[in-house]
DNA sequence: CGATTACTTGACACCGGTCAAAGCCGGTGG
DNA sequence: CCACCGGCTTTGACCGGTGTCAAGTAATCG
């Protein structure tokens, strides 16, 4: 069992086994589903880093949750670079989750010595950003249904990085619940939609599995670009900072 | 005439004198409405402050604009820490724009120097993403109503940190199209409610300027909260950020 | 002063919300 | 093994917020 972020650092940027040792920050613990990582409003100088289950970042808006985005193992609750953020979110596990805290300031320390992983870091992140813009488009300006294709596109695309998805499916434990104050929409819509999509023939869901027919098709129904998410080329772009970096030395 | 970032890192940090001649980083030049500063997609190893006018970020969907976050002078395009970005997003003008281009290299460089402002600079980055999260949040679960109170709290809020607005009033020289496209909304009904606000006399508009009765009752109607800027208390936080840094020692 | 761009208005359609009830499914305990 | 239970999903009827289309009015600029 492998710690997803060194799963993923290697999927982007290609193996490199000078990390493997380095993101092993020390005991982890489990966290319930409907529980909080992190409390909305808390004031933090270290972040959790994800290890199993899924989890997702909220805010209260009055009566309703409002999910803001969703984490997947190797994901940061937050970005763990500056010291003493006070969080205007809050994070809160949706299946039961296995969390490892990690000290920013010792994160700091060791990527100072590893460029590579520095690198990755502020990769992801950017990444991390990316989405982030990506769901305020889609939310602001798509209809529900492009709206939620986009989403199964992005988090099987998340989901395959630390190959917990193929192609073809992914387990997805989220309720449609969740779905609908991701997508600002509601419950009974969610669910709509979702048999739209089954009719269409471009997902087909039975429990928690959504296998996809055919995943060129649901990624064109759903306008998904997988560029934003550094997927490809991600490799090549480490590649040029090193060597401009060198250049300008 | 005062560089509008100086300007906004003393209103957030108090006074500091220190500051004053390291933000001045060369010419600038105009850029007139409706063309890019940036343009989407492009890759760059520089960031852009705004010093004059209003400008957005923005990316097409399908038929249409959809624009990402408003950018005031004292703003950059892009955050300024990681070289060569390839940008998911484009930079338009939606005034006539004085700008200034910095390298990134060149600021960290200034930063590395100056530890305040390079704890500024991440304040400011944070205080962005805190603004597009808050933007997320509103258009996915709020009605046309509060979503365009909301922004309104919230250009004025960024306005004010650089001069460009008090409590009672400021001017805004967007028009109903380019709220519409930021609210996910139609242009008539962006009408429809300017007019519903007015009625209310929560905000009295004439031409681009857009007077406030009463700033309390448009902050609770739009249920705005001005913590998230970092408006208040970011002296303190600043302050702690130092403290703490130098206990660590 | 004409021409273009912005704003305003009305009628109508539709997407998505709300409410309420009924199935389904997995777990728990007798 | 079955009965029960709570959470999740599915349905239907109805309503309201927003979008669309199209036309008309004001404002701005050369």
């Amino acid at each position: 069992m492998q710690n997803p972020l060194v799963l993923k650092i290697n999927q982007l940027f290609g193996s490199d086994a000078a990390l493997h040792g380095l993101l092993d920050f020390g005991p982890s613990h489990r966290v319930l589903p409907h529980l909080d990582i992190v409390g909305d409003g808390s004031e933090v100088s270290h972040t959790s880093l994800l290890l199993g289950g899924v989890a997702c970042r909220y805010r209260i808006m009055g009566e309703q949750r409002a999910i803001l985005g969703f984490l997947v193992p190797g994901d940061f609750t937050n970005p763990p670079f500056p010291d003493h953020q006070r969080l205007n979110f809050g994070v809160s596990a949706l299946t039961t989750c296995k969390v490892m805290n990690v000290s920013c300031a010792h994160l700091r320390e060791v990527a100072s010595h590893t460029p590579q992983l520095s690198t990755a870091l502020w990769t992801l992140n950017q990444m991390d950003h990316a989405i982030l813009l990506s769901w305020l488009a889609q939310n602001s300006h798509c209809p529900a249904d492009k709206r939620l294709a986009h989403l199964l596109c992005e988090l099987r695309a998340r989901l395959a990085l630390v190959g917990l998805a193929d192609d073809n499916s992914f387990l997805l434990p989220l309720t449609q619940e969740d779905l609908a104050d991701a997508l600002g929409l509601s419950t009974v819509h969610v669910n709509r939609v979702l048999q739209h999509l089954r009719e269409l023939d471009i997902i087909r869901s039975m429990g928690r599995t959504v296998s996809i027919p055919d995943l060129g098709q649901l990624e064109a129904f759903a306008g998904f670009n997988p560029t934003y998410l550094h997927l490809r080329g991600a490799v090549m772009r480490l590649d040029r900072m090193h060597s401009t970096a060198q250049m300008r030395k």
